[in-house]
DNA sequence: CGACGCCCTGTAAGAAATGACAGTTTCGCC
DNA sequence: GGCGAAACTGTCATTTCTTACAGGGCGTCG
């Protein structure tokens, strides 16, 4: 099992350029545990109405792009259960679950049975390693076989892809310690006038900070910026 | 491991009714990975001002007080990675880095080499595992060895201490599609007269969305609706 | 059909936030 | 001692939010 972490660490890094070179390794190595096909989806927490989503797939390319096609990126159950919870799922061709015709388009490609592992960044991102194969459904035995392989495989795609060119987040100008909590309280939902209370300064003073932390996260008023904050970690 | 896996879950399920049981099974399992002492903390993200947390540990009681008596759990370096970052820390009697009198204080409890391991929550829950012994630093052959089943570990424990009865989170009112609508679009900070123009219905209808979340949530006002919102994953 | 939930709309008054003006104080650093 | 960053304070006009009032339309489900 040692070199089989290592060997993967190396193989990823080699492939640190894009997400689709990054998938064609991890192909590879699921490849090793008995699966045809894997994708990576990565999705950032921003812009709040639409979040960014970046992802790299070895699935048949009609698949792709039918499921592009019926963007199914917001549809497909997998990814759903990956941003509600962190169960990994296992599926065959007799799910049916919601959305039916996407599981039917789906056994039509060849994709019959598969795993779904999900991980989640200190930022917030969203990451999801889903592997799959035309046949034989994943059994007992390799759930306790492969689930911690996969697990860890999860995690590591996680922080290899978060470093993309293409992923990494524009950095901002640091809040200042007063700055955090003077939006944090804010966050909690105290007015101006509370907070000022709460730390003995001036209503004045209390909205200086809150328009401060407004410019610094380019928001456009201070609900955005507690909730640009909030899914950066800052509070 | 596919025998270890199965064993671990069958021992934590037993002693999930409380989290220092939790704790005392948790300690076993990694005292035969070859740590004399472990911790687990869970964090909440709510209140949003002071985040609940939960904690259980088999650290030496006077390590414990004294733990307590300085307020660690907010300083903590430990503490404070796994809020910031997702990659295991790995220290030793060596480690100085931050907080000097903290790393002094626990290594004149036995508390010399350690390994802590960080894991997230679909509802943004942070969980932190830590295992420490007296002597023999943590090794490279035993990283390999050892970091997935911890990882692992930290996994499970989180999913595990997240069903403790005093941890669960209370249940709330849905929110309606209509309004997690709006809520999402007042996070991206626009004002009530622009989500009507986007959602192509009436200012009026709105605000009386955006009240209904801020009552659902029990928040003072729009920015903490949006906050909680945020945090519990429902936007 | 009636009850219920959800979505929709209006008016109006008071509270809070926003934006733009113009500063003082404190502290650490060079 | 000067200099810059951060914290701090003030007033004023305008916009937005919050809360309270009162109600209609639509679809589902028992």
């Amino acid at each position: 099992m040692a070199q089989w972490r290592e060997q993967c660490m190396v193989r990823l890094g080699d492939a640190r350029s894009s997400m689709q070179s990054l998938v064609q390794v991890l192909r590879d190595i699921t490849g090793e545990l008995g699966f045809d096909h894997c994708s990576y989806v990565l999705r950032q927490p921003l812009p709040i109405a639409q979040p960014a989503v970046y992802w790299g797939s070895t699935y048949p390319q009609a698949w792709l792009d039918r499921y592009m096609a019926q963007n199914y990126l917001e549809r497909d159950p997998l990814v759903q259960n990956a941003l509600a919870s962190d169960v990994p799922v296992v599926w065959s061709d007799r799910s049916v679950e919601r959305l039916p015709e996407f599981w039917e388009e789906a056994r039509s490609f060849g994709i019959n049975h598969g795993w779904a592992v999900s991980s989640r960044g200190r930022d917030h991102t969203v990451g999801l390693l889903t592997v799959a194969r035309e046949r034989v459904a994943v059994s007992a035995g390799e759930l306790e076989q492969s689930e911690m392989r996969l697990l860890w495989l999860a995690h590591t795609m996680h922080g290899v892809a978060s470093l993309l060119p293409d992923v990494a987040q524009p950095v901002m100008e640091p809040l200042s310690a007063r700055e955090r909590e003077v939006l944090l309280w804010s966050a909690a939902g105290k007015t101006a006038d509370e907070i000022g209370l709460i730390l003995a300064i001036s209503t004045r003073t209390v909205t200086f900070h809150i328009n401060r932390c407004i410019a610094k996260l380019g928001a456009a008023n201070k609900t955005e910026a507690v909730s640009k904050a909030l899914v950066l970690g800052l509070l």
